[in-house]
DNA sequence: GAGCTGTCTTGATCTGGATCAAACCCAAGG
DNA sequence: CCTTGGGTTTGATCCAGATCAAGACAGCTC
């Protein structure tokens, strides 16, 4: 396998805009509801997704159904892109999805090798950096902090616009490694505190982009 | 100064040996000192690094000095192969080691391209694999169950040798998201029930290795 | 509208792990 | 030997966040 030199800031919006062509060439597109499965676990991991439209959740489970959400995906984001062999988490649509789905073997024949290299390894290397981060938050931040830190994470467009949040709270805390009612706890109190301010449960706006920052520690 | 042993792993060396042997050529071996800095969190990552000897931790601090380690290498392991221009972690030797470094420039334009991307996607991958372990027992284990596992993963040789613990307790807390007291509660707790067994606070062997893995979650 | 149903918020209480504070252990150096 | 000092263990107490238990607030359908 020939990779691009892994020198490129990956958070580069140019979304490989031709390999999204041959996906959508070679691929089919998908549709899948709210909270269906899109790969278990375990699974066999030789396809690559591209989200259309929706959001995507990937998640593992403890044995004993505790949950811990790996991350979110929007549209244009590249996912499923297992190291090994096997699916690590799985992946569930978090709302009605439209995911673009094409076999890697297929893609490897038609396409531009270092383009489709190179799309992989910036989705993969997205996928490290951000892991990077939530380990960070996960091991040394207090409820407050996560809460901040993940609303900063969603409003990275800028202060000021409204902000939807896709995802429910029970998703937010397992994402967190909260529960649902520390989540909400700390959105009042933050609302509370004048630093964000919901429209609806589903949409806020940063109010004190400096303080927020702040919190996020 | 200590001298080069080739003592790695199995694994990694059947995975880059050539590799090895051209940063061995291409590089300069550094010696550093226990708690000595190699590289800092911000700085420009244009080096590879191999452990020849001794062990590194990488790690992230926030600002009030909270501290997260992301993960220890072993003689062998690459590590410092930052995804964009700067490195996110900082790393720092844990006891005396030897370090092998490399320009990337410069082995790129020395050695076989398949050969070091495929060492280089590899390291990445098994930093993501292990990022991914790394959040499920960060956001959803509890303190047991975080040391339990941990024990497991250093011991994954198998059970009845005995193992070395090269890090003290402050680093095994840093890594779990514990204090130094919980972890050393736990482990206590776990040589009480018979799991393991402690020779110094530095060595233990596995005695329930089944125990350890349901204990593991 | 009135009833549902699922999600979210709020309140009261509990607890796992943090914090604070000794004591212990040993290796290194006088 | 006896110190000294870093790492580790142990004990007592505290508190952030979990758990348990109501409410509140939508969207729904009928």
């Amino acid at each position: 396998m020939t990779l691009a030199y892994p020198f490129e800031d990956v958070r580069t919006q140019i979304k490989s805009a031709s390999l999204a062509e041959v996906m959508d060439r070679l691929g089919v597109r998908m549709n899948f509801a709210k909270d269906e499965e899109i790969y278990a676990q375990e699974e066999d991991a030789d396809l690559i997704y591209r989200v259309v439209s929706g959001v995507v959740r990937t998640m593992r489970l403890l044995s004993d159904g505790r949950r811990q959400v790996g991350d979110f995906y929007q549209a244009g984001d590249l996912f499923g892109l297992e190291v090994g062999a096997l699916h690590r988490y799985s992946a569930e649509a978090l709302c009605d999805c439209a995911i673009q789905v094409v076999k890697r073997s297929s893609l490897r024949a038609q396409a531009d090798e270092g383009e489709l290299d190179r799309a992989i390894w910036e989705a993969t290397c997205r996928d490290l950096e951000r892991a990077q981060d939530h380990i960070l938050l996960l091991g040394r931040k207090t409820a407050c902090e996560k809460v901040a830190s993940f609303l900063m994470d969603l409003a990275q467009q800028g202060p000021n616009e409204a902000i939807d949040l896709p995802m429910g709270r029970q998703d937010i805390a397992d994402y967190l490694g909260l529960t649902i009612e520390t989540v909400s706890r700390m959105l009042t109190q933050l609302q509370g505190s004048q630093v964000v301010e919901f429209a609806s449960c589903r949409q806020f706006r940063v109010r004190r982009w400096d303080v927020l920052e702040r919190l996020a520690a």
